[in-house]
Order: structure tokens, then sequence, then C-alpha cells
RNA sequence: GCAGGUGUAGUUCAAUGGUAGAACACCAGCCUUCCAAGCUGGUCACGCGGGUCCGAUUCCCGUCACCUGCUCCA
């Protein structure tokens, strides 16, 4: 069978992972719902990535900053002035291009990084430059599209109340730095842990859930001494190989990739990208590790004014801490989960069935209870009552127990419980494995334990 | 945002300048003792807006959304 990225998002629509935003209005560009199974199975992987980097990591906490921040912060991250593309259009052919990227490419010796807006300007309308399209030389004035959103605080739309959808939950993390060290005695090092939307005025989304101007970022901001920042560097970018082989996707299909010199920001000192493997697509990003230096604080030191030095009880020193920082976009967790576990597998028969092969602690339902007839509904909601007390539990008594079995194989349930007439008498139930497909009768005593142990192996 | 393509039940596809059919799916009933069974009945669609026309799902324009390229890095 061959997986492609639009049969696999398909599937997702029709039952009920993920949704086209604003339907029932025609829809908006690039803008998803997560239906009834997403919603459950995205919550699944940001409570997995929050117990793996925040519960099960002594050294670390966790907060929820908030979306609205003081506009100064993007003043000193840099926001403001540089999540800005200098972009022209080419009047002849109507392709679109960005500035820099056109003179780098026709004058390579040129250093255009540390050209304004203003210089590029004039250069290209002082230097022979051609559209890389059509060949002419006719292009519009550099425009400017700032990739963050802009609202207003209060009911008046003025200058001075314009405050920014935050482009990245990390700032929460920054601002917070001194408090949260100071409260929880944390001494170095430490992380801070957050996780939620950020929003980024993307000029091309697309491909799904891949690139949308509407996003989750699951951050940590790891804080330590200078000098040890590339040892942390390494122990975090290993724990993220950890943390996505939890996640149970296939290690063929994961790369990490050290980014040159030249590729860097310029806030991070080592860059490593991990990257999977999508049907279709090829590689895309799913989670970034960079150690940032000490640029972030030394930045909000210099615009707030505050000290956000550390003072190190172990040598009587005062410094301002480096930072490491995992930083992991929840909904391209998601797609690639989604995408991994993907397969239509021929059956013994001849047929062939779709399956989500979910880990059993991601999967939307952990468990469906099925009764073999509609006879059996009452002692089949007893167990349904005893299960759906601690998991996530689909029940089904709708149509042949064969097209049940498959429905649930389509959205990665792992366990399902069939009720028979034999349960009336033994009070015992047939566990079926999705994966494996076998059988196991258990007492419905039992079942809770049993079940718990194959599903929270993490 | 630009260029090219697409738009009919939930899905996959038909037909037609005189307001639409099928298959599968779904729901109900009957039947059915373990991997998409059968029978009967039922619900559901021309993306949206405008124009031409006696009449538009069909032709034209606009718009919205999706797909393909330019772009990107969570």
């Amino acid at each position: 069978m061959e997986k492609t990225f639009e049969k696999i998002t398909q599937h997702l629509q029709n039952t009920g992972f993920v949704l086209q935003g604003s339907q029932i209005y025609g829809g908006l560009s690039n803008t998803w719902d997560y239906g009834p199974l997403g919603s459950q199975m995205k919550k699944n992987i940001r409570d997995l990535w929050w117990k793996k980097f925040v519960q099960e990591s002594p050294t670390n906490v966790g907060i929820d900053a908030a979306i609205l921040m003081n506009p100064k912060v993007w003043e000193a991250t840099g926001h403001v002035s540089t999540f800005n593309d200098p972009m022209v259009d080419c009047k002849a052919c109507k392709a679109r291009h960005r500035a820099d990227e056109l003179i780098k490419g026709q004058y390579p010796d040129v250093d255009v990084d540390g050209m304004t807006f203003e210089q590029m300007d004039s250069f290209l309308s002082s230097h022979p430059m051609t559209c890389p399209n059509c060949g002419k030389s006719d292009f519009t004035p550099i425009r400017k599209f700032n990739m963050m959103f802009k609202t207003h605080i209060g009911v008046t739309e003025e200058a001075s109340s314009t405050v920014y959808l935050r482009p990245e939950t990390a700032q929460g993390v920054f601002v917070n730095f001194k408090t949260v060290q100071r409260i929880t005695r944390r001494k170095l090092p430490f992380g801070i842990c957050n996780t939620g939307k950020a929003f980024r005025n993307e000029i091309t989304p697309g491909n799904f859930t891949f690139r949308t101007r509407e996003f989750d970022q699951c951050e940590m901001e790891f804080f330590c001494k200078p000098g040890t920042d590339l040892e942390w560097f390494h122990y975090w970018k290993d724990y993220c190989r950890k943390f996505l082989e939890t996640l149970g996707v296939n290690k063929e299909n994961l790369r990490f990739r050290d980014h040159e010199p030249a590729e860097l920001a310029f806030y991070s000192k080592a860059t490593t990208d991990v990257e999977y493997l999508f049907p279709t697509l090829g590689w895309g990003e799913i989670l970034g590790v960079a150690d940032r230096t000490d640029y972030d604080l030394k930045r909000h030191q210099e615009y707030s004014k505050e000290d956000l030095t550390y003072f190190d009880p172990d040598t009587n020193e005062r410094y301002v801490p480096y930072c490491i920082e995992p930083s992991m976009g929840l909904d391209r967790l998601f797609l690639m989960v989604a995408m991994d576990a993907y397969d239509e597998e021929e059956l013994p028969n001849g047929e062939v069935r779709t399956v989500m092969h979910l880990k059993p602690s991601l999967a939307p339902y952990q468990i469906a209870v099925l009764p073999l007839s509609k006879k059996l509904s009452e002692k089949a909601l007893e167990v349904l009552a005893i299960l759906n007390h601690k998991f996530s539990v689909s029940f089904d008594e709708a149509g042949s127990i064969g097209k049940r079995y498959r429905r649930q194989d389509e959205i990665g349930t792992p366990y399902c419980i069939c009720v028979d007439f034999d349960s009336l008498e033994d009070n015992q139930v047939t566990i079926r494995n999705r994966d494996t497909m076998e059988q196991v009768r258990v007492p419905i005593a039992d079942l809770v334990k049993t079940l718990e142990e194959s599903i929270y192996v993490d």
C-alpha cells in the first residue's frame, strides 16, 4: 500500500481527528480545529511532554504564561524589527521575491545581512537585477510584512494600546526567570517549561496543520552556567531523542541535523533540528534545540532595566545564565505521530484494514467496549462504567462486531473489549489486541489492573 | 500575496440550460454467538454571491476554500 500525505490527512478529517476551521462559512484559510479524537490525542501528547520535561525532570518546573505581553518584550527580542521580511514584486510577471535572497543570488559577494531595507532598496535600483522567474528587471520597492499579529488593549484603537499576540512562548519564560528562580529557590542549572499557543502571520502557510498561523508550542528554557552550556545542549538533545522514541515513531523516519555556523540564528551558538520524514512532503522540522547563550536575558535586562543576573553561591560569582532551548511544535508532533501510525494492512482473509498503530497512552480512545449483541448492552455498560473512570473509553453497539473492530482500528484504539453471552455467566470478557489481533479472556474484576499495565508503560 | 488547477450527499463518482442519480457510509427495524454478512425502510448534495436567460448545478463574472509551484524553520 502506498502511504501518501493526502490520504492520511483525508483520513484524519473523515474520522474526526482534525476538522477544517469555520467550515459552515466556507472555511478560513489554513485554520484547523481538532475534533473529538484529535483534541484528546493532542492533549495526550502535550501531557506526555509535560510528564517528561517537568514531572520526571527534577531540575525543572512548569508555568503557563500569558499570550499577551508588554509590547516592549518584542522590542527587546528584536521581533519588532527582525520579524520583517523585505519583499519585492516583479512588475512584469507578478512573482514575489525576498529582496535579500534576490541580491544574494545574483551578487554573492555582497554582505546582504548587514544591509538595512533602505540600503537594499537603493542597491536594487542601482544594480542590474533580473527576475529569476521571467528574466525582466522591473521591481516594486521593498515592502515589509510584519509576522506578528497586532491587536488592541481596550476598546479604542489607539497606537498606545497596541499589543501583539506572542510569536513564541519562550519569552513568557524569560520575563519570569528571576521570580520563578526566587520563589522555587532553584539553583542553576534548572529549567522552566511552558506550553501554549503562538501566532505568526506567515506569508505562506500550508501542508495541512504543518504550517499554520496559529499553533501550539512546547518549550523549555534551561538556564545554566556559562561554559557548561554545550554540555547541557547535548544532554537535552539526547533527551529529545528519547522523548521522540517515547512517542512511538519509527526511528528511521527521524534525523538530527546540526546547523552549520553560517546557518545559525544571530542569537544562537549551536542549533540542532530534528526532522521527520513525512510521506510525500519529505523531511520537515519537528523540533529544534538551541544554545541561545545569554542573549535573551541580556536583552531583557537592557530593555527592562531589571537585574537578571544570578548569584552563584558555590563560587560567589554573579553572572547572566546561558540558556538551552528545546522547542517543539505540538501540532507537528501530532501530525508526525498520526502519519507514522497510519497503515493499511492485508488480513489473512485477503481484506485490507486501515489501522492506526498509535501508542496506547496516546490513542484518543484506549479502550472500546463492544457488546456482541444489543441484548448484552446492560452488562457492557457495567464494564464501561468500571473502565471510563480510569481510561478514555469508546462504546459501540451498532452493526456487526467485525465492523466495529474495524472502526476502532481506523482510529487507533489499542484494546477492544467484547462482552459476550458467556460474560453473563462467568463475569469474564475478551480483550482483543489491535496490533496482534490476539484475544485473551480476563475476569472483569482484573480488567483495570491488566489494562493499566499495558497502557501506561512510559 | 502572485501564477496554474479544482469545487455535486459523510466518501468516491455520474448526469443535465427545464432545480439531480448510484455505490459505499450513516440511522432505524428484523435477523445475527467474534473481525466491514443479509433483508426492509430512512436521512443527507450542486461552496457562496451576482450576471445572462422565460428558466442556471450546467454559460459568464466575482468571492471563498482546497491542491501544485515561489516562500519557510515550531
